[in-house]
DNA sequence: CCTACTTTGTTGTCAATGACTACTTTCATT
DNA sequence: AATGAAAGTAGTCATTGACAACAAAGTAGG
C-alpha cells in the first residue's frame, strides 16, 4: 500500500468529474458531498475548501454543461451542408446532448443558482440562441426566409427546440423518436420562417 | 384554548394544499415532510399515513397539478373564438399556467415518480396534446392548414409551447414578454402548419 | 351496549446529510 | 530556513426521511 499524500491536488477537477457522471445516476437530490468525498478518497470536509457549498459545486457544474453544450452546436452549425441542413443540424445536436445528458440539462437550466454564478451561467446560456440568430439572418439574406426580427425568431426556435430538449430528456416523448421530433420541428419553424408570419394577435 | 383533536380529519388534503403554496417558496428540495407538519399541526411522523414517503406525496402533487393545468386550457379551448384565435389562445394559458406555478410545472414534468403513479400521470399529462391534435385535425378540415399528421403536429405544436412554459416559468426570457413569445412562436406553427412542410432530412 | 378491528395520529429512535469550527499538514515565496 | 496561505482532517450540531412501537378514535357485527 503506498500511502495516500496529504493533498489530494485536483480535488476540485476530481469532485466535479465524478459529480458529473453521479448526476445521472443518482439525480441531482441523490448528490452528497460526503459521498463525492468518499468517492475520491478524501475527507468529509475538504470539498468545503473548493466549494463553498453544496449549491456552488452545482453551480460549477451547469456551467461545464453549458461549455459542453456550446461546442457541441458550434460544430453542428460549422458544417459545409446548405443552411437549412445545417438549421436541422443544430437542433438535433442540440436535443441529443440532452437525451445524453438530461440530468445535467435540467441542472443547467435550474434557475436556483447562486447570485455571482449567474451572470456568466446566462452569457454561457445565450451563446445558443446568438447561433440561431445568426443563421437566422444568413437565410434571411439568401432570401430563402421571409423578413421578420431576427431576435425574436431565433428566440422562438430556441424556445421550440429546448422544449424537444427538455421533454425527449425526460423521456415524455415514447410515441416518437427524437429525430422524427426534431425533423418535425425544424421542418415546421423553418416553413413558417420562410412563409412569413401575419400576426393574428389574441384579444381575449 | 380549545384542545387539538386527536383525529385531523382532512390531513391529506391540508398537507397537499399547505405543500402546494410551500414548493413556490422554497422549491421542491425545500420541502420537508416534517415543516409541513408542523404547518398543519400535526406530528412528524403522522404524514406517512397518508403518503408513504416523501416522493408519493410530491407524485400527488404533481397530479394535482396536470388537473388544474388541463381545466385550464380546456377552458381557452372552448370559447367562441375563430380556430386560430382558439389555438393562440390555448398556448397562453398554458404559459400562464407555467408562469403562475413555476415550481409545480417542474414537479410536474420531473420523470423521477413512483412507479405505480406514472401510468396515471402520463395519461393526465397527455390530454394536452390530445387537446390540439384535435384543433389541428379542425384546421385541416376547413382547409385553413395544409395536410400532415396530425399527431406528429400536435406534438411539435406542444413541444414547442412547453419550452416557452419551462423558458418563461424559469425566468430564462428576460428580453421579451411571455406574451410576445407565445405570440411569436404560435404564429410560426401556425404558419409552419398552415404552409405545409416540404420535408428537408438531415443526413449527417 | 360492547367487543373486535382498522385507521389515524403520537412518540422515540436511527443513520445520513450539509454546514461549521478548530486543528494539522503541505507548499510557495522570500 | 521561516513564515503565511492553501488544502485537508476531525469533530460537532441541527435537520431530515424513514421506521417501529404504541395510543386514540372511528366502525363494524353481535
Amino acid at each position: 500500500m503506498t500511502q495516500q499524500p496529504y493533498h489530494h491536488g485536483k480535488l476540485r477537477e476530481a469532485l466535479l468529474a465524478r459529480a458529473m457522471e453521479s448526476i445521472e445516476e443518482v439525480g441531482v437530490d441523490g448528490l452528497s458531498l460526503r459521498q463525492l468525498a468518499r468517492d475520491v478518497n478524501v475527507s468529509h470536509g475538504a470539498p468545503a475548501k473548493h466549494f463553498r457549498d453544496k449549491q456552488a459545486l452545482i453551480d460549477a457544474l451547469a456551467l461545464a454543461g453549458f461549455e459542453l453544450m456550446n461546442s457541441l452546436i458550434r460544430n453542428a452549425s460549422q458544417s459545409n451542408l446548405e443552411l437549412r441542413s445545417r438549421f436541422v443540424g443544430v437542433g438535433k445536436a442540440y436535443v441529443e446532448f440532452a437525451v445524453a445528458h438530461p440530468a445535467l440539462l435540467t441542472v443547467m437550466y435550474s434557475s436556483k443558482h447562486h447570485p455571482d454564478s449567474s451572470a456568466e451561467l446566462r452569457s454561457t446560456g445565450e451563446q445558443g440562441i446568438h447561433l440561431a440568430q445568426a443563421m437566422i439572418v444568413e437565410g434571411q439574406k439568401a432570401g430563402e426566409l421571409a423578413e421578420g426580427d431576427p431576435g425574436i425568431l431565433a428566440t422562438v426556435c430556441f424556445v421550440s427546440l429546448h422544449g424537444a430538449a427538455v421533454l425527449a430528456a425526460g423521456k415524455h416523448l415514447d410515441g416518437t423518436t427524437v429525430d422524427d421530433i426534431v425533423n418535425a420541428t425544424t421542418d415546421t419553424l423553418w416553413a413558417g420562417m420562410a412563409a412569413g408570419v401575419r400576426a393574428a394577435q389574441f384579444t381575449p
